[in-house]
DNA sequence: AAATCAACCGAATGATCGGTCGGCTTTTTA
DNA sequence: TAAAAAGCCGACCGATCATTCGGTTGATTT
Protein backbone atom coordinates (compact mmCIF):
# COMPACT_ATOMS: atom_id res chain seq x y z
CA UNK A 1 0.00 0.00 0.00
CA UNK A 2 1.20 3.34 -0.94
CA UNK A 3 2.23 5.71 2.04
CA UNK A 4 -0.53 8.03 1.13
CA UNK A 5 -3.09 5.35 2.07
CA UNK A 6 -1.66 4.41 5.02
CA UNK A 7 -1.66 7.91 6.16
CA UNK A 8 -5.53 7.87 5.10
CA UNK A 9 -6.50 4.84 6.67
CA UNK A 10 -4.38 5.93 10.03
CA UNK A 11 -5.84 8.86 10.27
CA UNK A 12 -9.43 7.29 9.62
CA UNK A 13 -8.78 5.50 13.03
CA UNK A 14 -7.70 8.37 14.77
CA UNK A 15 -9.68 11.18 14.08
CA UNK A 16 -12.78 8.71 14.62
CA UNK A 17 -11.13 7.33 18.08
CA UNK A 18 -9.34 10.73 19.60
CA UNK A 19 -11.36 13.36 17.47
CA UNK A 20 -10.31 16.35 15.63
CA UNK A 21 -8.29 18.01 18.04
CA UNK A 22 -7.28 14.93 19.77
CA UNK A 23 -5.69 13.42 17.06
CA UNK A 24 -1.92 14.20 16.55
CA UNK A 25 -0.16 14.76 13.53
CA UNK A 26 2.88 12.84 15.26
CA UNK A 27 1.08 9.94 16.85
CA UNK A 28 -0.17 9.81 12.95
CA UNK A 29 3.61 10.00 12.13
CA UNK A 30 4.11 7.06 14.92
CA UNK A 31 1.46 4.86 13.70
CA UNK A 32 2.26 4.59 9.84
CA UNK A 33 6.03 5.34 10.40
CA UNK A 34 5.77 8.19 8.27
CA UNK A 35 7.68 11.06 9.36
CA UNK A 36 6.52 14.05 10.20
CA UNK A 37 7.02 15.87 6.93
CA UNK A 38 5.65 13.15 4.30
CA UNK A 39 2.34 13.87 6.08
CA UNK A 40 2.30 17.30 4.90
CA UNK A 41 3.97 16.27 1.76
CA UNK A 42 0.51 14.97 0.85
CA UNK A 43 -1.75 16.73 2.71
CA UNK A 44 -1.42 20.54 2.62
CA UNK A 45 -2.89 20.35 6.78
CA UNK A 46 -4.55 18.90 9.80
CA UNK A 47 -8.08 20.04 8.10
CA UNK A 48 -7.45 19.08 4.59
CA UNK A 49 -6.31 15.39 5.57
CA UNK A 50 -9.39 15.71 7.35
CA UNK A 51 -11.24 16.35 4.04
CA UNK A 52 -9.80 13.78 2.44
CA UNK A 53 -11.11 11.25 5.00
CA UNK A 54 -14.59 12.75 4.64
CA UNK A 55 -14.32 12.57 0.78
CA UNK A 56 -13.74 9.05 0.63
CA UNK A 57 -16.72 8.17 3.30
CA UNK A 58 -18.93 9.85 1.03
CA UNK A 59 -17.90 8.05 -1.93
CA UNK A 60 -17.93 4.69 -0.06
CA UNK A 61 -21.67 5.53 0.96
CA UNK A 62 -22.82 6.88 -2.29
CA UNK A 63 -21.35 4.28 -4.37
CA UNK A 64 -23.40 1.29 -1.98
CA UNK A 65 -26.23 3.42 -1.94
CA UNK A 66 -26.14 3.20 -6.18
CA UNK A 67 -25.62 -0.93 -5.65
CA UNK A 68 -28.29 -1.61 -2.70
CA UNK A 69 -30.93 0.45 -5.51
CA UNK A 70 -29.36 -1.48 -8.33
CA UNK A 71 -29.99 -4.88 -6.22
CA UNK A 72 -32.74 -4.43 -4.76
CA UNK A 73 -35.74 -5.85 -5.39
CA UNK A 74 -38.54 -3.63 -4.10
CA UNK A 75 -42.38 -4.80 -4.28
CA UNK A 76 -44.10 -1.29 -2.64
CA UNK A 77 -43.06 1.86 -0.52
CA UNK A 78 -43.32 0.14 2.61
CA UNK A 79 -40.65 -2.57 1.44
CA UNK A 80 -38.34 0.00 0.28
CA UNK A 81 -38.78 1.82 3.64
CA UNK A 82 -38.02 -1.31 5.76
CA UNK A 83 -35.08 -1.96 2.86
CA UNK A 84 -33.63 1.70 3.49
CA UNK A 85 -33.59 0.43 7.79
CA UNK A 86 -31.02 -2.68 6.84
CA UNK A 87 -29.15 -0.56 3.95
CA UNK A 88 -28.22 2.29 6.95
CA UNK A 89 -27.86 -0.39 9.89
CA UNK A 90 -25.71 -2.80 7.02
CA UNK A 91 -24.16 0.10 6.23
CA UNK A 92 -23.40 1.49 10.15
CA UNK A 93 -21.99 -1.90 10.79
CA UNK A 94 -19.52 -2.63 7.76
CA UNK A 95 -17.93 0.50 8.04
CA UNK A 96 -18.18 1.51 12.21
CA UNK A 97 -14.69 3.52 12.32
CA UNK A 98 -16.37 5.55 9.48
CA UNK A 99 -19.77 5.97 11.61
CA UNK A 100 -18.03 6.37 14.50
CA UNK A 101 -16.39 9.59 12.59
CA UNK A 102 -19.50 11.00 11.62
CA UNK A 103 -21.12 10.42 14.49
CA UNK A 104 -18.79 13.28 16.41
CA UNK A 105 -19.70 17.25 16.17
CA UNK A 106 -16.37 18.31 15.27
CA UNK A 107 -17.44 17.36 11.18
CA UNK A 108 -20.61 19.34 11.95
CA UNK A 109 -18.45 22.25 13.82
CA UNK A 110 -16.54 22.35 10.68
CA UNK A 111 -19.09 22.19 8.31
CA UNK A 112 -20.09 25.80 9.61
CA UNK A 113 -17.23 27.60 8.49
CA UNK A 114 -15.90 25.06 5.74
CA UNK A 115 -18.30 24.62 2.33
CA UNK A 116 -16.36 21.59 1.53
CA UNK A 117 -16.86 19.89 4.78
CA UNK A 118 -20.51 21.06 4.69
CA UNK A 119 -20.86 19.79 1.05
CA UNK A 120 -19.83 16.00 1.78
CA UNK A 121 -21.72 16.09 5.00
CA UNK A 122 -25.13 17.03 2.96
CA UNK A 123 -24.12 14.65 0.18
CA UNK A 124 -23.97 11.97 2.68
CA UNK A 125 -27.26 12.62 4.81
CA UNK A 126 -29.38 13.60 2.14
CA UNK A 127 -28.79 10.31 0.71
CA UNK A 128 -29.31 8.28 3.65
CA UNK A 129 -32.48 11.14 4.30
CA UNK A 130 -33.99 10.88 0.71
CA UNK A 131 -34.04 6.96 0.61
CA UNK A 132 -36.43 7.15 3.67
CA UNK A 133 -38.95 9.91 1.63
CA UNK A 134 -39.12 8.15 -1.54
CA UNK A 135 -40.26 4.93 0.09
CA UNK A 136 -42.75 6.94 1.78
CA UNK A 137 -43.85 8.75 -0.88
CA UNK A 138 -44.33 5.51 -2.90
CA UNK A 139 -45.92 3.76 -0.20
CA UNK A 140 -48.26 6.26 -0.41
CA UNK A 141 -48.99 5.78 -3.61
CA UNK A 142 -49.37 2.14 -3.94
CA UNK A 143 -51.39 2.17 -0.79
CA UNK A 144 -49.16 0.60 1.68
CA UNK A 145 -48.36 3.62 3.61
CA UNK A 146 -50.52 5.70 4.97
CA UNK A 147 -50.87 9.67 4.25
CA UNK A 148 -48.39 11.33 6.65
CA UNK A 149 -45.95 14.26 6.02
CA UNK A 150 -43.52 12.30 4.14
CA UNK A 151 -40.29 14.17 4.92
CA UNK A 152 -41.20 14.84 8.80
CA UNK A 153 -41.89 11.18 9.04
CA UNK A 154 -38.80 10.62 6.97
CA UNK A 155 -36.96 12.83 9.41
CA UNK A 156 -38.16 11.01 13.05
CA UNK A 157 -37.30 7.17 11.11
CA UNK A 158 -33.84 8.47 10.34
CA UNK A 159 -33.08 9.74 13.43
CA UNK A 160 -34.57 6.42 14.96
CA UNK A 161 -32.52 4.62 12.73
CA UNK A 162 -29.25 6.74 13.06
CA UNK A 163 -30.03 6.59 17.29
CA UNK A 164 -29.56 3.01 16.97
CA UNK A 165 -26.94 1.90 14.68
CA UNK A 166 -25.10 4.82 16.97
CA UNK A 167 -25.93 2.66 20.04
CA UNK A 168 -23.74 0.37 17.95
CA UNK A 169 -21.05 2.54 17.19
CA UNK A 170 -20.37 3.54 21.07
CA UNK A 171 -20.84 0.07 21.71
CA UNK A 172 -23.53 0.70 24.04
CA UNK A 173 -25.77 -2.29 22.90
CA UNK A 174 -25.58 -4.46 20.09
CA UNK A 175 -27.68 -3.05 17.23
CA UNK A 176 -28.90 -6.15 15.36
CA UNK A 177 -30.89 -7.54 19.08
CA UNK A 178 -33.39 -4.16 18.16
CA UNK A 179 -33.41 -5.63 14.63
CA UNK A 180 -36.78 -7.25 14.63
CA UNK A 181 -38.35 -4.64 16.83
CA UNK A 182 -37.00 -1.79 14.39
CA UNK A 183 -38.48 -3.19 11.53
CA UNK A 184 -42.13 -3.88 13.32
CA UNK A 185 -41.85 -0.51 14.95
CA UNK A 186 -41.88 0.99 11.48
CA UNK A 187 -44.27 -0.98 9.66
CA UNK A 188 -46.68 0.02 12.73
CA UNK A 189 -45.75 3.61 12.32
CA UNK A 190 -46.46 3.73 8.51
CA UNK A 191 -48.88 1.02 7.62
CA UNK A 192 -52.05 2.54 6.54
CA UNK A 193 -54.54 1.91 8.29
CA UNK A 194 -56.77 -0.13 6.13
CA UNK A 195 -53.45 -2.76 6.49
CA UNK A 196 -53.71 -2.56 10.44
CA UNK A 197 -55.04 -5.60 12.25
CA UNK A 198 -58.25 -5.49 13.88
CA UNK A 199 -59.20 -5.72 17.55
CA UNK B 1 -21.84 35.09 41.27
CA UNK B 2 -19.04 33.60 42.65
CA UNK B 3 -15.71 32.84 40.52
CA UNK B 4 -16.02 29.38 40.64
CA UNK B 5 -19.52 29.52 39.26
CA UNK B 6 -18.76 31.53 36.69
CA UNK B 7 -15.56 28.98 35.61
CA UNK B 8 -17.88 26.38 35.58
CA UNK B 9 -20.67 28.32 33.40
CA UNK B 10 -18.24 29.18 30.94
CA UNK B 11 -16.14 26.11 31.32
CA UNK B 12 -19.95 24.69 29.91
CA UNK B 13 -20.17 26.90 27.03
CA UNK B 14 -16.64 25.98 26.44
CA UNK B 15 -16.79 22.53 26.18
CA UNK B 16 -19.99 22.22 24.33
CA UNK B 17 -18.97 24.27 21.56
CA UNK B 18 -15.12 23.07 21.38
CA UNK B 19 -15.33 20.02 22.55
CA UNK B 20 -13.20 18.55 25.50
CA UNK B 21 -10.15 18.56 23.65
CA UNK B 22 -10.74 22.08 21.28
CA UNK B 23 -11.48 23.90 24.94
CA UNK B 24 -7.97 25.13 26.12
CA UNK B 25 -7.49 26.46 29.67
CA UNK B 26 -6.25 30.03 29.06
CA UNK B 27 -9.57 30.39 26.63
CA UNK B 28 -11.43 29.41 29.78
CA UNK B 29 -8.71 32.48 31.56
CA UNK B 30 -10.11 34.84 29.48
CA UNK B 31 -13.29 34.02 29.22
CA UNK B 32 -14.06 34.58 32.95
CA UNK B 33 -11.51 36.92 33.83
CA UNK B 34 -9.96 34.72 35.93
CA UNK B 35 -6.07 33.56 36.15
CA UNK B 36 -5.01 30.48 35.27
CA UNK B 37 -4.17 29.64 38.44
CA UNK B 38 -7.59 30.65 40.09
CA UNK B 39 -8.94 27.84 37.79
CA UNK B 40 -6.56 25.25 39.11
CA UNK B 41 -7.35 26.24 42.57
CA UNK B 42 -10.87 25.78 42.01
CA UNK B 43 -10.64 22.16 40.30
CA UNK B 44 -7.63 19.92 40.26
CA UNK B 45 -6.88 19.53 36.72
CA UNK B 46 -9.15 19.72 33.43
CA UNK B 47 -10.51 16.70 33.90
CA UNK B 48 -11.78 17.31 37.51
CA UNK B 49 -13.37 20.93 36.06
CA UNK B 50 -15.47 18.49 33.44
CA UNK B 51 -16.46 16.17 36.12
CA UNK B 52 -17.69 18.40 38.39
CA UNK B 53 -20.10 19.88 35.10
CA UNK B 54 -21.43 16.82 34.39
CA UNK B 55 -22.13 16.33 37.79
CA UNK B 56 -24.31 19.69 37.78
CA UNK B 57 -25.98 18.39 34.63
CA UNK B 58 -26.75 15.09 36.13
CA UNK B 59 -28.40 16.79 39.36
CA UNK B 60 -30.72 19.11 37.33
CA UNK B 61 -31.99 16.68 35.19
CA UNK B 62 -32.51 14.18 38.25
CA UNK B 63 -33.98 16.91 39.68
CA UNK B 64 -36.23 18.09 36.75
CA UNK B 65 -37.63 14.77 36.57
CA UNK B 66 -38.51 14.16 40.33
CA UNK B 67 -40.25 17.31 39.70
CA UNK B 68 -41.93 15.86 36.76
CA UNK B 69 -43.20 12.78 38.58
CA UNK B 70 -44.74 14.79 41.18
CA UNK B 71 -46.56 16.89 38.85
CA UNK B 72 -47.40 14.35 36.40
CA UNK B 73 -51.18 14.13 35.51
CA UNK B 74 -50.96 10.43 33.96
CA UNK B 75 -53.70 7.99 33.55
CA UNK B 76 -52.18 4.88 31.55
CA UNK B 77 -49.04 3.72 30.13
CA UNK B 78 -49.82 5.42 26.76
CA UNK B 79 -50.27 8.84 28.48
CA UNK B 80 -46.83 8.06 30.54
CA UNK B 81 -44.74 7.35 27.22
CA UNK B 82 -46.01 10.25 25.75
CA UNK B 83 -45.19 12.54 29.01
CA UNK B 84 -41.58 11.35 28.80
CA UNK B 85 -41.21 11.93 25.07
CA UNK B 86 -42.37 15.38 26.03
CA UNK B 87 -40.27 15.53 29.35
CA UNK B 88 -37.21 14.52 27.58
CA UNK B 89 -37.70 17.15 24.56
CA UNK B 90 -38.17 20.44 26.97
CA UNK B 91 -35.71 19.28 28.62
CA UNK B 92 -33.24 19.58 25.76
CA UNK B 93 -34.94 23.04 25.08
CA UNK B 94 -34.20 24.08 28.08
CA UNK B 95 -30.77 23.39 28.58
CA UNK B 96 -29.12 23.18 24.91
CA UNK B 97 -25.43 24.00 25.59
CA UNK B 98 -25.36 20.80 28.09
CA UNK B 99 -27.31 18.27 25.89
CA UNK B 100 -25.05 19.19 23.38
CA UNK B 101 -22.29 18.41 25.63
CA UNK B 102 -23.96 15.22 26.40
CA UNK B 103 -24.27 14.69 22.88
CA UNK B 104 -20.92 14.46 22.40
CA UNK B 105 -18.34 11.12 22.19
CA UNK B 106 -15.93 12.92 24.78
CA UNK B 107 -17.99 11.80 27.57
CA UNK B 108 -18.32 8.20 26.80
CA UNK B 109 -14.71 7.88 26.03
CA UNK B 110 -14.11 9.30 29.25
CA UNK B 111 -16.33 6.85 30.82
CA UNK B 112 -14.28 3.94 29.49
CA UNK B 113 -11.42 4.80 32.15
CA UNK B 114 -12.79 6.85 34.40
CA UNK B 115 -15.85 5.43 36.92
CA UNK B 116 -17.15 8.54 38.29
CA UNK B 117 -17.80 10.05 34.58
CA UNK B 118 -19.73 6.42 33.82
CA UNK B 119 -21.61 6.63 36.63
CA UNK B 120 -23.18 10.29 35.93
CA UNK B 121 -23.98 9.35 32.59
CA UNK B 122 -25.73 6.10 33.57
CA UNK B 123 -27.47 7.47 35.77
CA UNK B 124 -28.31 10.11 33.29
CA UNK B 125 -29.54 7.72 30.80
CA UNK B 126 -31.09 5.02 33.09
CA UNK B 127 -33.52 7.73 34.36
CA UNK B 128 -34.39 8.79 30.96
CA UNK B 129 -34.69 5.36 29.59
CA UNK B 130 -36.46 3.85 32.45
CA UNK B 131 -39.03 6.50 32.29
CA UNK B 132 -39.65 5.19 28.79
CA UNK B 133 -39.64 1.84 29.89
CA UNK B 134 -41.96 2.15 33.09
CA UNK B 135 -44.70 3.83 30.57
CA UNK B 136 -44.59 0.62 28.44
CA UNK B 137 -45.00 -2.12 31.27
CA UNK B 138 -47.84 -0.09 32.92
CA UNK B 139 -49.45 0.26 29.62
CA UNK B 140 -49.01 -3.21 28.77
CA UNK B 141 -50.90 -3.93 32.44
CA UNK B 142 -53.81 -1.37 31.92
CA UNK B 143 -54.18 -2.89 28.33
CA UNK B 144 -53.21 0.90 26.33
CA UNK B 145 -50.26 -1.14 25.27
CA UNK B 146 -49.61 -3.87 23.10
CA UNK B 147 -47.43 -6.83 24.11
CA UNK B 148 -44.22 -5.59 23.13
CA UNK B 149 -40.22 -6.33 24.17
CA UNK B 150 -40.78 -3.28 26.62
CA UNK B 151 -36.83 -2.89 27.38
CA UNK B 152 -35.61 -3.47 23.96
CA UNK B 153 -38.95 -1.10 22.87
CA UNK B 154 -37.86 1.69 24.97
CA UNK B 155 -34.22 1.75 23.89
CA UNK B 156 -36.02 2.16 20.51
CA UNK B 157 -38.40 5.31 21.69
CA UNK B 158 -35.49 6.88 23.53
CA UNK B 159 -32.58 6.81 20.15
CA UNK B 160 -35.72 8.26 17.97
CA UNK B 161 -36.94 10.87 20.40
CA UNK B 162 -32.86 11.52 21.56
CA UNK B 163 -32.49 11.66 17.56
CA UNK B 164 -34.77 14.66 17.60
CA UNK B 165 -33.54 16.60 20.32
CA UNK B 166 -29.89 16.09 18.42
CA UNK B 167 -31.95 17.52 15.62
CA UNK B 168 -32.18 20.76 17.66
CA UNK B 169 -29.25 20.87 19.51
CA UNK B 170 -27.14 20.86 16.12
CA UNK B 171 -29.55 23.53 14.48
CA UNK B 172 -29.97 21.25 11.99
CA UNK B 173 -33.78 21.42 12.31
CA UNK B 174 -36.52 22.61 14.89
CA UNK B 175 -37.46 19.61 16.78
CA UNK B 176 -41.29 21.20 17.97
CA UNK B 177 -41.77 21.14 14.20
CA UNK B 178 -41.64 17.27 14.20
CA UNK B 179 -43.19 16.94 17.34
CA UNK B 180 -47.17 15.94 16.43
CA UNK B 181 -45.78 13.44 13.98
CA UNK B 182 -43.58 11.86 16.90
CA UNK B 183 -46.77 11.75 19.39
CA UNK B 184 -48.48 10.05 16.50
CA UNK B 185 -46.14 7.90 15.71
CA UNK B 186 -45.39 6.51 19.38
CA UNK B 187 -48.61 6.22 19.84
CA UNK B 188 -49.08 3.87 16.36
CA UNK B 189 -46.26 1.95 17.29
CA UNK B 190 -47.17 1.17 21.21
CA UNK B 191 -50.70 0.95 20.90
CA UNK B 192 -52.65 -2.13 21.67
CA UNK B 193 -54.84 -3.76 18.37
CA UNK B 194 -57.50 -3.36 20.58
CA UNK B 195 -57.35 0.30 20.53
CA UNK B 196 -56.31 0.34 16.47
CA UNK B 197 -58.55 1.60 14.16
CA UNK B 198 -60.41 -0.25 11.70
CA UNK B 199 -59.70 -0.26 8.33
C1' DA C 1 24.02 10.44 -18.68
C1' DA C 2 22.03 14.60 -17.25
C1' DA C 3 18.00 16.63 -15.63
C1' DT C 4 13.62 16.52 -13.54
C1' DC C 5 10.46 15.20 -10.26
C1' DA C 6 7.77 13.25 -6.65
C1' DA C 7 8.27 10.65 -2.37
C1' DC C 8 10.22 10.93 1.83
C1' DC C 9 12.94 12.21 5.82
C1' DG C 10 13.81 14.41 10.48
C1' DA C 11 15.52 18.38 12.79
C1' DA C 12 13.87 22.81 13.92
C1' DT C 13 10.19 26.49 14.61
C1' DG C 14 7.16 29.47 17.35
C1' DA C 15 2.87 28.94 19.51
C1' DT C 16 0.13 26.87 22.72
C1' DC C 17 -0.88 23.18 25.87
C1' DG C 18 -2.15 21.73 30.93
C1' DG C 19 -0.37 22.56 35.20
C1' DT C 20 2.73 24.64 39.26
C1' DC C 21 4.22 27.90 42.57
C1' DG C 22 5.15 31.74 45.61
C1' DG C 23 3.13 35.66 47.07
C1' DC C 24 -0.65 39.11 47.61
C1' DT C 25 -5.38 40.20 49.30
C1' DT C 26 -9.66 39.35 51.56
C1' DT C 27 -12.51 36.84 54.61
C1' DT C 28 -13.21 33.86 58.53
C1' DT C 29 -11.94 32.13 62.87
C1' DA C 30 -10.02 32.28 67.53
C1' DT D 1 -6.95 41.89 66.83
C1' DA D 2 -3.97 38.39 65.65
C1' DA D 3 -3.80 34.25 63.17
C1' DA D 4 -5.38 31.13 59.98
C1' DA D 5 -7.60 30.08 55.87
C1' DA D 6 -9.47 30.76 51.39
C1' DG D 7 -9.54 33.28 47.07
C1' DC D 8 -6.86 34.94 43.64
C1' DC D 9 -3.02 36.40 40.72
C1' DG D 10 0.39 35.99 36.81
C1' DA D 11 4.94 34.60 35.75
C1' DC D 12 6.82 30.38 34.70
C1' DC D 13 7.56 25.27 33.43
C1' DG D 14 8.38 21.29 30.32
C1' DA D 15 5.77 18.97 26.89
C1' DT D 16 3.45 18.90 22.85
C1' DC D 17 1.14 21.19 19.03
C1' DA D 18 0.77 21.88 13.71
C1' DT D 19 3.71 23.15 10.33
C1' DT D 20 8.16 24.31 7.71
C1' DC D 21 12.26 23.43 5.27
C1' DG D 22 16.64 21.93 3.40
C1' DG D 23 18.22 17.84 1.89
C1' DT D 24 18.32 12.72 0.28
C1' DT D 25 16.56 9.07 -2.32
C1' DG D 26 14.95 6.47 -6.46
C1' DA D 27 12.41 6.43 -10.51
C1' DT D 28 11.17 8.78 -14.94
C1' DT D 29 12.04 11.75 -18.64
C1' DT D 30 15.01 14.16 -21.87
Amino acid sequence: MSKKNAILLAATELFSQKGYEGASMAELSRMTGAAGGTIFHHFKNKEDLFLNILRGIKEIILNSFDQYLEDGNLKNGMDMVEGAVSFYLQLASQMPTQFLLLHQHFPYKMAETNPVCRDYLESIYNCLLDNFEKGIVKGQKDGTIENVPARKCAMILFSMVDGIARFNTYQLYNAGALYDELIMMCRKMLRSDAYAPRG
